[in-house]
DNA sequence: GCTTTGTCATCTGTTGACAGTCGTCAAGTG
DNA sequence: CACTTGACGACTGTCAACAGATGACAAAGC
């Protein structure tokens, strides 16, 4: 029994938030499906006051609410994914442009050291289960991090990541995508070592645009043909 | 009495919502000021209920909490403030290369229009009352709008600026900064006539790094010695 | 048979009350 | 006098119950 490990006795409605965030990411929910306040509550073991707490944190990001009608997952559709990766584009090409003097060397073996693994990994020679697992979040994710700014990270990794996460499942990969990648990530981390700024900004979003212009649509439609409840929220 | 338009009975939540943004926004809850539930509660008329879902929805980005303490307005350090326009920078390059080629020529004219009526106005030949009064904000999310891309446009208009705004009115502008302004403004507007995406984005950038590295602290240090509640969170 | 209208079950929005926690202040101890 | 300890007040976190709205279904009218 760890002293020098405070008590956290964290209060019902982040464990809700935290939960929901894991079932909508893993997919436990599917985008579109309808939440029942009463129904979660009761699974969580929690009354239905924390719950809603969680559901107005999430609301815009993973939720959203339709008044007296209820809360559903959200459903994007291919045109908001798109939307969501000109975003990333623009935020980790500036991440990416500060990271290349704001890493510090340390920061940049990891960095070479996460690649590496990456490389002699079954997956991307096989042009599969790179995206799927996470390994790419990784490396930009850590990139984010190096730039130093924390707002910027805080973004990416709480808002936007979360969102494409919920994506992800159902996107499939073009043939060789995975290992074009691989080579993107190598021209990324070189300009970074270089510090040079222009590269390094430009090298991230001719990355993230290629992934966007490969993005497939393993279920096209989708988000079109879920059950839509309700009707369009009044006003604004 | 107009039959096309609902009837708006927006919940009370939501009604709280926008009373606590517009109170911080103007100023009237100034940054680190904490939050009393039952006061503010009282004040609004209604219950702690949906004033907690408001302020769930407001954490993190106008508001922090602290678990069993309380809720208190975001204090951000000059630090944080160069943060953010450095985010400002990323996304509003990209929706001004955007709108290079998303605007119609109406939307042209429109910004056009806003333009020559800022031009005329006394505080921009008087070096104030440019940023002060809003005009600024009109124009950078007229083009934001411009650029056709619906997140990109949600989050900087209802997260971000409103950040911004919380300390537009405690930062001061250098000698002629307004009229830099004036004149980086009008060099964006004539690469967006000319419908080129790299002049438009390069602009808007150079226009945001330029503001940034302009920013004035009217109150040096405030955010620093505004008393800090609690301790800070464990975890995470 | 199709449309319209009235009713009902179910869910959300809201409330008020209870329980637990934190910070403060005063009393006690060395 | 400095420090620790205990109790108090105020506040937040949580809950269970009430009120209002919504969507679906069945009955009535054309």
């Amino acid at each position: 029994m760890s002293l020098s490990e405070p008590i956290v006795n964290q209060t019902l409605a982040v464990q809700a938030f935290d939960k929901l965030v894991n079932a909508i990411v893993r997919g436990e929910l599917e985008p579109g499906a309808r939440i029942s306040e009463v129904q979660v509550a009761q699974r969580l073991g929690i009354s239905r006051g924390p719950l809603r707490e969680a559901l107005g944190r999430l609301e815009g990001k993973l939720v959203q609410r339709t008044p007296h009608v209820g809360v559903q997952v959200i459903s994007l559709s291919r045109a908001d994914l798109v939307e969501l990766f000109v975003m990333r584009e623009a935020l980790e090409g500036m991440a990416c442009r500060l990271a290349a003097t704001a890493m510090s060397e340390k920061d940049l073996d990891d960095l070479q050291r996460l690649l590496d693994a990456h490389g002699t990994r079954e997956g991307v020679r096989r042009g599969t289960g790179y995206y799927q697992h996470g390994s790419d979040d990784d490396f930009h994710f850590c990139i984010v991090r190096g730039s130093r700014n924390r707002k910027l990270a805080a973004f990416l990794g709480d808002d936007l990541y979360h969102q494409l996460r919920v994506y992800r499942y159902r996107s499939s990969l073009a043939p060789g995508r995975a290992q074009a990648a691989f080579a993107e990530h190598c021209a990324i981390v070189e300009a970074l070592r270089a510090r040079d700024p222009d590269r390094a900004e430009a090298a991230m979003r001719q990355h993230i645009a290629n992934a966007r212009s490969n993005l497939q649509w393993r279920d096209e439609g989708t988000a079109a043909t879920v059950t839509r409840i309700g009707a369009p929220r009044h006003g604004s």
